[in-house]
DNA sequence: AGTCCATTAGTCAAGCTTGACTAATGGATC
DNA sequence: GATCCATTAGTCAAGCTTGACTAATGGACT
C-alpha cells in the first residue's frame, strides 16, 4: 500500500471539490514532500486513476483563472468515501516498515471515531508482534543466532525498529485515550487544507537550480 | 536509491558469474524478501539494466541444464564494482527512512575495511541528527507545537524513529569496534551465497495458490 | 506410454515514481 | 513597450515495481 491515494482522497474530500495543484500545495502544507512520495507526477497520476477506477469524479476542464494550463477539479464519489476510510483503517492497522503509510494515516485519523482509533492502533501493535514472532522463530538457525554473523544484524535492527515502532504506537493510544485531540464526532472538525489564495507557511524555502544567479 | 540494485550486485559479485535465478534465489536465502521488494521481476529488470549500463557484462544465453528457458550469466565489470562501492557506501550513510537500503548495507558491510564501516556509520548518526533538526526547526509553529493539533503527531512519530535509528546505529558502532564480525582483510571473506545445488535452509515454507489443493 | 506436477527459469502488461519539461498569465524591470 | 521571470498548472518519457503468466525438463503415478 502506497500513501499517495490516501492523503490524495483525503485532500480533495476536505476541500469538497479541488483540482489537482490545490491537492498538491495541501500536500506540501502537510510536509508530505518530507516523509513520502508525494511529487506532481505521482499526485497527478493518482488523481487520473482514482477517477478512472470511480473513485473520483472528474469535472470538464476549466481555463484557470490564475494562470496556466486549464485544470480539472476532482469530487469523491461514494466509492471514493469508502476507499478512503478503507485505506485509512489499513494504514493506521497495518505493519509495512513504510513510514509514509503510517504518517498518512496519523494526518487523517481524526476523521474517525476516537474509539474506532484506539481499536485499530491496538490492533496494530499485535500485528508488530505477530511479525516479529514470525521473522524470530523462524530466521534463527539451529545453533544459535551467533551462527549468522554480520547477517544477523540486519534481525536485529528490523527488531529494534518493530520494537520502536510498537512503544510509541502505545503511547500513542495513551495521549488518545487521554482525550487528546478532536476526533470524528466530538465538535468542529480539524481544517487541515488552505483556502483558495491562502499562503503556506511551511513552503520549502529550498531555492531550485533556476534560484542560484 | 533503492536497495534492489545493490542486492543484485552483491549477488553477483560473490559468485563471479551467475544468472538470474541464482541471484533470485540468493535474495530469498538472505531474507530480501520480508525486508525489500526483491521479486522476481524486480531482480531481472536490475540486472537488464545494470547490464545496459555497463555495470554488468551479460553473457550470451546458455540452454539450462536442470529445465526451464535458457539462461543468460553475469560478472561484474570495473564499472560494476565501482557502482557496488558506491551504493553500499551511501547506503550506509545516508538516512532516507527506507528500512531495505540500511538493510542491504548492512549485509554487504563487511566487504570494506572495518574503520572505514565505522566512519560511514558516524556519518550516518550525524546525518540522522542534521535531518531532525531541520524538521523541528522548520515545522513547528511560532505559538508553539500544540498549534498543530494531531498533526503534530506525524512529526513525533519521524523524530521518534529518526531518534530510534540514531541509537541503534551508535549501538552497531560500538559492536563493531569492540571486534565483531571479519571485515575486509581480516581473514576469510564471508561467504553468503548458496553454491550450485545447495539448498536454501530458510526457504519460505509459505504455499502459493498452485500448492492449496 | 500418457498425464500430472514440482522445479527451474524467465517474460510481460499494467501500474507507479521520478525528474525534467511545457505552457499561460501577469507584474516588475529596463 | 519589450523582456524577464515568478507563479500557476499540468504533461511526458524513462525507469521501477508488481503479480500473473509462459515455457522446458524430468520424475512420479496410473
Amino acid at each position: 500500500m502506497s500513501a499517495i491515494r490516501l492523503l490524495v482522497l483525503a485532500a480533495v474530500r476536505q476541500h469538497g471539490r479541488a483540482h489537482g495543484y490545490q491537492v498538491r500545495n495541501d500536500l506540501e502544507y502537510w510536509g508530505a514532500h518530507e516523509w513520502s512520495n508525494a511529487k506532481p507526477g505521482s499526485i497527478y497520476h493518482a488523481l487520473k486513476q482514482l477517477a478512472k477506477q470511480g473513485a473520483l469524479l472528474a469535472h470538464e476542464t476549466a481555463p484557470s483563472t490564475a494562470g496556466g494550463p486549464p485544470r480539472t477539479e476532482y469530487e469523491l464519489t461514494d466509492a471514493g468515501r469508502e476507499e478512503y476510510f478503507r485505506l485509512l483503517r489499513t494504514a493506521l492497522t497495518s505493519y509495512d516498515q513504510q513510514m509514509d503509510v503510517l504518517s498518512a494515516g496519523l494526518g487523517c485519523m481524526v476523521d474517525l471515531p476516537r474509539a474506532e482509533v484506539v481499536g485499530l492502533l491496538r490492533e496494530r501493535v499485535r500485528a508488530i508482534a505477530a511479525w516479529r514472532n514470525e521473522v524470530t522463530e523462524n530466521y534463527v538457525p539451529e545453533d544459535g543466532p551467533e551462527q549468522l554473523g554480520h547477517i544477523g544484524e540486519i534481525m536485529n535492527y528490523w527488531v529494534h525498529s518493530a520494537d520502536a515502532g510498537a512503544t510509541w504506537t502505545e503511547g500513542l493510544i495513551a495521549r488518545i485515550e487521554g482525550g487528546a485531540y478532536a476526533f470524528a464526532g466530538e465538535g468542529e472538525p480539524f481544517v487541515g487544507v488552505l483556502a483558495e489564495g491562502q499562503e503556506n507557511p511551511y513552503a520549502t524555502g529550498i531555492p531550485d537550480e533556476g534560484d542560484r544567479h
